[in-house]
DNA sequence: TGTTACAATGTGAACGTTCACATTTGAGAT
DNA sequence: ATCTCAAATGTGAACGTTCACATTGTAACA
């Protein structure tokens, strides 16, 4: 290790002829110096190199400056996921404007990953936390709501009542998108869903849209067109080769995710049929894959990264006290039609 | 904000009647405490529910037990890249392993970007720092070669001679795929570039490959069959169609990335031919869009993971003041045969 | 029974900054 | 020339922990 003495902002006051607190209000950029002595002051921290320490900035000021992002999913889950990087990018980009600092905690159901989460918990290390929820997030969140710190969650907080969260509106994206189908004549309309229901929020509103879309159309819903799925692409194989499989196949399929349409995609074409002329599908999420999957995919875009913007818009506010009027903040999810449909 | 006063070390001490020293040792888990007196100053702290200063622990040991994740990356070019989370996650496991937290800091070339690293730069707020390098990385690396804090290069570090590096072998991975080529009899094999020569070494290395496998297997480099792109998908599609209007048309196709390599797919079917029946394809990168597509397609997989915990790894050792022999690790890329050939 | 040695615990100082307040400086009004 | 007031700058204390060293307690030995 460099044992090389740090600079302090007393060797920089010394060094410029000024008190340390002089210089610490030219490095907070407080208005009450001269410029003069401002440009010495800068002068002689550039020479000797100086750079503050956030640990001192942090004890004394009582405020770490930094924002934890606790995202509970499983190494290989993360990878997976699409959305994630664009949140992240929102939330960085809210972050970074606001001289706040990103701490990244990924807490699976590893022992380590939870090990993570612990110690974010357990120490302050951060001024408030971003939650990202996800089908893993089985624990912890309900810790989260225990500790004092201000955290949002983005996703739905299901353990909190009284928590702050930020979602897409999954209800209305899967209505406009049945209501594509059905705009394009289709009755009946399979439905790729996802795993067992009240697990995740998010695939409850799908479902909903799905069926108040119906039902705004004066369809019926019928249970045989609606078939579990768990995300993955082969689920979604499975689950086409099952609504195939029915007296009347349904002539347009609507999968919760993108994964599993394409995986129905397939299915069909396995068949011998064709994607959009014999059977049509609209998938949810707008994954890269979906642009360039031949034929490329109708899908909901979520706003991934104005999720994460807005989630850390918030924080921020709870952080420096501000009142925030509303808990749950919902931003529209936006249909993309491409060739599948 | 919640004023709540803080709990703290002598908070604890003065209720288990100890002093706060023994406090100290206990959350450090020293071995110089009785079981008996252990015990009850941990009630005490779940009694209280104090939790330790990180800011203050920091101040006081010199270390901040954070590393710092750069990743100089515009926001669009992270959304899209497959490996980044892939890295990432091996970063985090390792970190969480040994206390580090993570802080994420996205530099794109942005203001706002330059911003967030100068603030990592300027200020003590990690042990270390992790540099993912990128096609956009052209600003920001050469400054961090001239701070002491230890830092790794995830890619190829450009800027510091006795700087420290881990990647992949592209050139080994490249070359793999070529012979994989060659020995299903192809002797005409298209190669789809990377931009300019000299931008990304990655792309270099990789050419390189290409060039070391045909060298090895007699066969002579032609100018003809090396088409630029741009790693995008449409750049992949262009070169193709550039490659199909050779009087001697390539057999096999590799593309230096999996994006290139589906618009490759695509534009050769849209010619009337199939994959890999008239034409074979080769990507790299194994991105997840791979696996899915239809054909699959033969790639080479990058050890993502491996490379974010290695680079992660040495950086902890550096910190530690530990010998480290190798400036530079090299980790194997994997081809990965599916039907594309 | 006194000495030794080591384990357990305690005390003062230090880490580098910001905060609250005190002091100095200088320009304008009298 | 003196006074006033605000702007500029300076000083002591505090933030909560760890480090280095000091003290106490206790078991083992001669």
């Amino acid at each position: 290790m460099i044992t090389k003495k740090r600079v302090t902002i007393k060797d920089v006051a010394a060094e410029a002829g000024v008190s340390y607190q002089t210089v610490s209000r030219v490095i907070n950029n407080s208005n009450r110096v001269t410029d003069e002595t401002r440009q010495k002051v800068t002068e002689v921290i550039e020479a000797l190199n100086f750079r503050p320490s956030l640990a001192a900035r942090n004890l004394s000021s009582q405020l770490t400056n930094i924002i934890g992002l606790i995202i509970p999913y499983s190494a290989d889950y993360l990878i997976r996921d699409p959305h994630l990087l664009a949140q992240i990018s929102g939330i960085d980009a809210e972050c970074s404007a606001n001289d706040y600092n990103l701490l990244l905690s990924t807490a699976g159901n590893s022992a380590s990953g939870m090990k993570a989460f612990n110690r974010f918990l357990t120490q302050k290390i951060a001024d408030g936390a971003i939650v990202v929820e996800t089908a893993d997030s089985t624990t912890g969140n309900d810790l989260l709501a225990k500790q004092d710190d201000p955290y949002i969650v983005i996703g739905y907080d299901i353990y909190n009542k009284n928590g702050y969260m930020v979602h897409s509106d999954d209800r209305q994206g899967a209505k406009e998108a049945t209501l594509h189908l059905i705009e394009r004549g289709h009755q009946r309309i399979g439905l790729i869903n996802g795993p067992a229901s009240g697990a995740i929020r998010s695939t409850d509103e799908r479902l909903l849209g799905y069926k108040i879309a119906l039902e705004s159309a004066g369809l019926s819903f019928e249970t045989e067109l609606v078939v579990r799925g768990d995300y993955t692409r082969p689920s979604g194989q499975h689950a086409t080769k099952q609504l195939l499989a029915l007296d009347t196949p349904p002539t347009a399929i609507f999968a919760l995710n993108d994964r599993m349409a394409i995986g129905a995609i397939q299915t069909i074409q396995t068949h011998g049929l064709t994607v959009p002329q014999d059977i049509v599908v609209v998938g949810f999420d707008d994954i890269p894959a979906a642009a360039d999957f031949i034929p490329s995919l109708t899908t909901v875009s979520q706003p991934s990264r104005a999720l994460g913007r807005t989630a850390a818009q918030i924080l921020l506010k709870l952080i420096a006290g501000k009142p925030v009027k509303d808990h749950e903040v919902i931003l529209p999810a936006k249909l993309i039609i491409r060739q599948s449909s």
